[in-house]
Order: C-alpha cells, then structure tokens, then sequence
DNA sequence: ATAGCCAATGTG
DNA sequence: ACATTGGCTATG
C-alpha cells in the first residue's frame, strides 16, 4: 500500500494547480487525453495499482483523473498509465504506457510532487472490485507475493468482444432443491449442514465422501442450497473432468442458466463473458478449476473444494497459492461457510478440524463398510504359485482378483504415470528387471536410492538377469500402454482401454474390460462401479523420502478404489504393497480421517507443515546467504540450513526457482510455529525488497509452503 | 523492470 | 573534447 511518511498532505486546490502548471508549461508532448484538459471536478485522484509484480513496487500510486475521464475512471477499471517517469523543472520525461487498475477514488493525494494524469480507461467494466482487491492482498500477504502478481491470477485478460455484450440472468429465481437432503442423508449430520446453509450461516465442514458416485450430486446439493438462501456460491475442483461432472449435477438440480462452468477448456473468450456474468452479479455460482478460486461471486456464501491433496490445486504461477487455503481466507473474510470435500484427506484438513475451525462431516462406520470395496494387499511374501500368473508375472491373488472381475464387469488398473517410477530392464536382453519374490517391477526410487521392487519394496542388491544372467541395467520407460499390451496378452478374449495423462477416456461402459489408468484420469464406469482394481501406483511413491509420500500414495488408491463397487455388490481392490505399511492398513479400513490425524500429529512432532509453516529462501550462496543476514526475522522463527541444492541436470527444462544447470545453489528453511506465518511473510517480503531496490547482489528466491519438504 | 542520470573510463 | 559504459536511483 502506500507509504504512510507523516508529510504534510497537500490540499486538493494546490495539488491540481501544479498539475495544470505542468500541462501548460513544457513543450514535450503529452498524452492527447491530457493537453489541456481539466481535472474531474469530484475525486480527481485515483489510486492506481500498476500491473507490474515487481516485489520492491508493491504499492498504490496516486494519478490525476482528466474531467473527461471522469465518468469512467470508477474504482475496479483498467487503465493505462505512464509509469517511470522522471521530473525535471516541471516537466516530464520519458516513462512507458503500462496496465494498472484504479483502486479508489480520492479528493486527494499523500504525495508531494506532481501527478500524471491517467492516460486512458481501457474498459468501464469493473472487474477488480473492492472484495476482490482484498483477497487479493490478503492472498499476496500470505505468500510473501506482490499484489499485482495475485492479480494477474485472479482478474482474466481483457477480451474486448465478450465486454461488449451484455450478461444474461438467470431464467428466474434458483429453484429450490428441496426434493430432500439426496445422498446428504446417508451422513449423520448431513442434513444439518444444508439446513446451516439454508439459514444463511457459515458451517465449516472437512467431508469425508462415500465411495461410489455420489459425490458430484452431493456437491451439486450444498452449492444449490446455498443459491437458494439468496447466496452465492462456488465450488473449485481439480480437474476439467471433475469439474464436469458437478457442471452436470448442479445443470440436473437447477437447469441452465443459473451457474457458470469455469475451466480452461471453454477457451479464454467464452471463459471471460462467463467470468464477467459472475463479476457483474448475472450468475451468482461458479463450478471451476484452481483460477475459479478468485472467482467474485457476489455475497459468497459458501466455497467449496474437493480433493485438495491434489496438487493441481496450486497454481503454477508466482506466488503459488493453493485453493484450499484461498477458500480458507475466503470463508473467513467474506464469512461463507467452506466445505472441504475428498475421499482422501490431507494434514491440513486434519489440522483445521483438530483446531475447531470446522468439523468433521462423515459417516458412520456401518455406512462405510456398506459403500467400500472389499480390500485385499499383496505384500512381499506372496509368491506367484499359479502358473498362468506366472506367465502374466502377477501374483496369483491379483490375477484371481482380475479374472474373477472381468467375469462381471469392468477392471481397473491403476499404473504409475509415465516416466515417473523409471523401470529397469536388463542391459544386454532387454528382459524387465523383476523382483526375486513377487515378480514385480525394479526400480530406482532417487538417484542415489538402492535397487528396489516398485511393487514390495523389497531390495535386490547383486541383481542378475532371469533370462541372460546379465548384470547391467539400463532404464526403460513402461507408461500405461505398455502395461496394456502386457495385459492384454494375459486377457486376449477382453478388450483393453486405456486413459493417461495425453489421452483421458471419460468413461467405460458397463461391460468386462482392461481400463489401465495413471493416478487421477481414471474413467468414471457408467454403471455400478469397476468390479475390481489393481492398484500398482503407490510403491515407487511409498519409497520416496517425501513428506507427502504416504498421503499422496493413500489419496491416490482412495480415489481409484472408490470407483469400484461395494464390497456387498463384489467389489474388491487390490493393493500391490506391504500390508504392515499405515497407508495401506487405512486403506483395509478405509479411513482416511484416521491417517490424517496421525500424519498430523508425526508432523507436529518433527515441525513440519501444516502445523509449522515453512518458507524456502534458494539462490547462490551468496544470495541467500544476504538476504538470510538482512531479514529481521519474528522472534520464534528457526533457520534451517542453508544446504546445497541438487544440480539441475542439462537440457531438463528448468523451473523458475532451480538453479541453472552449472550452478551451484543453496537453499535454506525458514519454520515458524502456527501464528508466525504472517510475519514470517511480511519479514522476508521486506527484506527481499529492500535487496531488489538496491540490486544488492544476486536475487535470492522466496517461496511460502515450498514443494518437495522431506 | 526500466529509463535516465552521473561518474568513470575509453577514444581521437 | 567527446562518446561509451556501468552503477545507482526512482517510478505518482
């Protein structure tokens, strides 16, 4: 903001006098908007926050408005402005047409010099409302970001076409749902909740969703019941697909018109009239991926997210804030109610209700166990014994599990993503490296990491090839197609369907079929659920040193596994990893509230995130080693390290944040207990401003909640 | 970032 | 005496 610098604030009078005098006076010429003109009678000031991210300009400036601006220059505009000026004898020099928005409109300024007048209104819509600034700034404050970086993520670009037509409202008012509480009645306190949001209250809920289909039309429940109390609502969820299918639910609840679908996929013009029918109050409930977290629903009551472990959920642009805690803030600021919905659950799910900041919204065990697939695990010590697994190289429970599943139904096999568990084959035969116990996959988890089985995990130090007697390997990469044709073989009477990251299938039909899927593009069966899975993603993941490893890898079989019928209707999942491990006894008995809780508390116990909040400073050594000397630190904050960071490997494409290949870079952890993540912010924002003003030295990066802490 | 100033350095 | 370069500073 600006700079409160206790100089004596000019009168408006004086002010606008100097600006005249500077009109007239100079023989450069001027913006044609300008030469000449008068000031707006009313306000002639506006407060302009340029759209540049720069950490050390992180501030509002004052500019004049021209009376025939006036009109238009309301606060929440796009304008252009002349920025960079410099001032001699009263005149102007140079400076470049930039993007800014008007904040507010004032009858004065703080500062003591010479307005620029605007240059021009690039559009009257006003898209960066005062609500919408807020979040904004509280948003930039909790990632030790510039406001005009969150901005930018939050308000679309300007697409001049879909400003011209006006936003059609809704047919008429919401319908109300009222045909009951739906599949809300299956949870004990379900109802409640709705009947919370009919009141116009705030509940905060972390939902445990039922396995099975439900979900989409139980979101779709509580975003139209919200509607129908004369609220707004939105709902953000991680992928196009998911998103999809709650656009249809709530479409089926409320017919057209009355919500908007926000996604990538609809392209940036018809997503930019969508988003001004929200902006201009038209439509009152959104449906969208991460951007749709700034959506400015207009008197916001409810927010919604689902699935928030997953990491789509943070936006890959500077400052990286996440969904789940946007809404967090939101919920808060704009006192809506916030429904944290999954089937898996996060520590920071745990954590905001072990802290009484919302409750628990799940059901009963019986209901659990009623909706749940069977599990079964395949540890290390179950040798393959059948012979035709043998030849399929599965353990014999797997290929029972499949065969007795393609008897009834759709299967599902979950794969790990392409590229991601590298397989190791012989060197010399090209044979697959296979575990000595389980036939399963080798892999090298880190570059360093022993030889592992990507299935048991059990270690080959001293492998030799089955087939040549090799010793060598070399990597191959099997992505799902291969692990098809692998299956297929296996299976040649049933067909095989595959889905992955370049090419999703939406759904499957409800005949016998081989569905292979990496983690998240699973295909939704049209009928009663995959009457069995194969879940072989986890133990590459289970293997990694990462925090989240555990959690990612229960969060991953959750959602495949409630995908699957009912235990009751012979749904059964199969999990290839040690039974003992705790993800996968949460994972026997479906609990991941319970597992949540416990990551929590063993986070707790080593300071790590959600419970401690943590912040990367990364750069040369030097860098770091200036910015952690310069910043004044909240009292209660630890430095840990600064370590050598991994070199970045050449011609890998680099992230903004990894050193450049050659370079040798450190990284050093900032933690601080619950309550210090906001000064903890502020202070390095301070500390990195003050050295980017100066170009004192290398830059040092700043990054709140970094990736990859383990 | 970016433009402009200034001083220091280089060139005829 | 003048041009070129690099450091420094403020941006309304």
């Amino acid at each position: 903001m600006d700079e409160e610098d206790g100089r004596a604030r000019r009168p408006a009078g004086e002010q606008l006098a100097l600006v005249r005098a500077a009109a007239s006076g100079g023989p450069r010429a001027r913006p044609r908007t300008w030469r000449g003109a008068a000031l707006a009678p009313q306000l002639p000031v506006a407060r302009v926050l340029v759209a540049k991210g720069l950490v050390h300009l992180d501030r509002l400036f004052d500019y004049a408005v021209p009376a025939a601006m006036d009109a238009e220059a309301q606060p929440g505009v796009r304008v252009r402005v002349r920025f960079g000026a410099r001032q001699r004898d009263g005149r102007r020099e140079g400076g470049g047409l930039i993007n800014g928005f008007v904040v507010e409109r004032r009858a004065d300024s703080d500062f003591p010099g010479v307005l620029a007048p605007l240059a021009q209104v690039l559009s009257t819509e006003r898209v960066l409302d005062p609500g919408l600034l807020a979040l904004c700034r509280a948003v930039a404050d909790r990632y030790a970001g510039a406001l005009a970086d969150v901005v930018q993520l939050a308000v679309p670009p300007r697409m001049a076409r879909a400003e011209r037509q006006p936003s059609a409202p809704p047919p008429g008012p919401p319908p109300d749902p009222g045909a009951g509480p739906g599949g809300w009645a299956r949870y004990p306190h379900g109802s409640a909740f709705l009947d919370a949001l009919t009141r116009g209250d705030a509940p905060r809920a972390v939902w445990t969703a039922l396995p099975g289909p439900g979900w989409p039309d139980e979101l779709a429940r509580a975003l139209a019941t919200t509607l129908a109390a004369g609220r707004g609502a939105l709902a953000v969820l991680p992928d196009g697909r998911a998103a999809a299918r709650v656009d249809a639910a709530l479409t089926a609840l409320l017919g057209a018109g009355h919500h908007v679908l926000l996604t990538a996929d609809a392209g940036p013009e018809a997503r930019y009239r969508r988003w001004l029918a929200v902006s201009r109050g038209a439509v009152r409930c959104v449906v969208g991926t991460r951007a749709a977290m700034f959506a400015p629903v207009r008197g916001l009551g409810l927010a919604a997210i689902w699935d928030d472990g997953d990491e789509a959920h943070r936006d890959d642009r500077a400052p990286h804030p996440h969904a789940r805690d946007v809404l967090v803030l939101r919920a808060t600021q704009e006192g809506a109610a916030l429904l944290l919905g999954g089937h898996a659950h996060t520590a920071e799910a745990a954590q905001l209700v072990e802290s009484g900041w919302a409750r628990p919204l799940a059901a009963g065990r019986d209901t659990v166990r009623a909706t749940a697939p069977l599990i079964r695990t395949v540890g290390g010590g179950d040798e393959a014994r059948d012979p035709a697994a043998r030849s399929a190289r599965l353990p014999s429970l797997a290929w029972q599990a499949l065969r007795e599943g393609l008897a009834r139904g759709p299967v599902l096999v979950q794969v790990p993503r392409r590229g991601y568990a590298p397989r190791l084959a012989c060197a010399r035969c090209r044979a697959p490296a296979r575990c000595g116990r389980c036939h399963g996959p080798l892999a090298a988890v880190g570059p360093d990491e022993a030889l592992r089985c990507g299935w048991c995990g059990t270690e080959a130090p001293g492998w030799h090839c089955e087939e040549c007697g090799g010793g060598r390997l070399r990597a191959v990469v099997v992505g799902a197609r291969r692990t098809a044709e692998e299956l297929g073989r296996a299976f040649p009477a049933v067909p095989v369907r595959t889905s992955g990251r370049d090419q999703v299938l939406d759904t499957v039909p409800d005949r016998p079929a081989l569905v292979v899927s990496t983690p998240g593009a699973e295909p939704v069966p049209e009928g009663p659920g995959y009457a069995a899975a194969l879940l072989l993603d986890g133990w590459a993941l289970l293997g990694r040193p990462d925090l989240r490893s555990g959690e990612e890898a229960l969060r991953r079989w959750l959602n495949a596994a409630a995908l699957v019928r009912p235990h009751g209707e012979g749904g059964t999942a199969v999990v290839l990893a040690e039974p003992t491990l705790r993800p996968v006894q949460s994972l026997v008995r479906w609990d991941p509230a319970g597992h949540a809780v416990r990551e929590l508390a063993d986070r707790a116990a080593l300071g790590f995130p959600p419970v401690s909040r943590m912040a990367a400073v990364s750069g040369p050594p030097e860098a770091v080693g200036a910015l952690l000397a310069a910043v004044r630190l909240p009292p209660d904050a630890e430095v840990l390290g600064p370590v050598p960071l991994p070199v970045t490997e050449p011609g890998r494409p680099r992230r903004t944040g990894e050193p450049p290949p050659g370079e040798r870079w450190e990284r050093a952890l900032v933690r601080v207990p619950p309550g210090s993540g906001g000064p903890l912010a502020a202070a390095l924002k301070t500390a990195q401003a003050a050295r980017l003003a100066r170009h004192d030295g290398a830059p040092a990066w700043v990054r709140v909640d970094p990736p990859d802490i383990g």
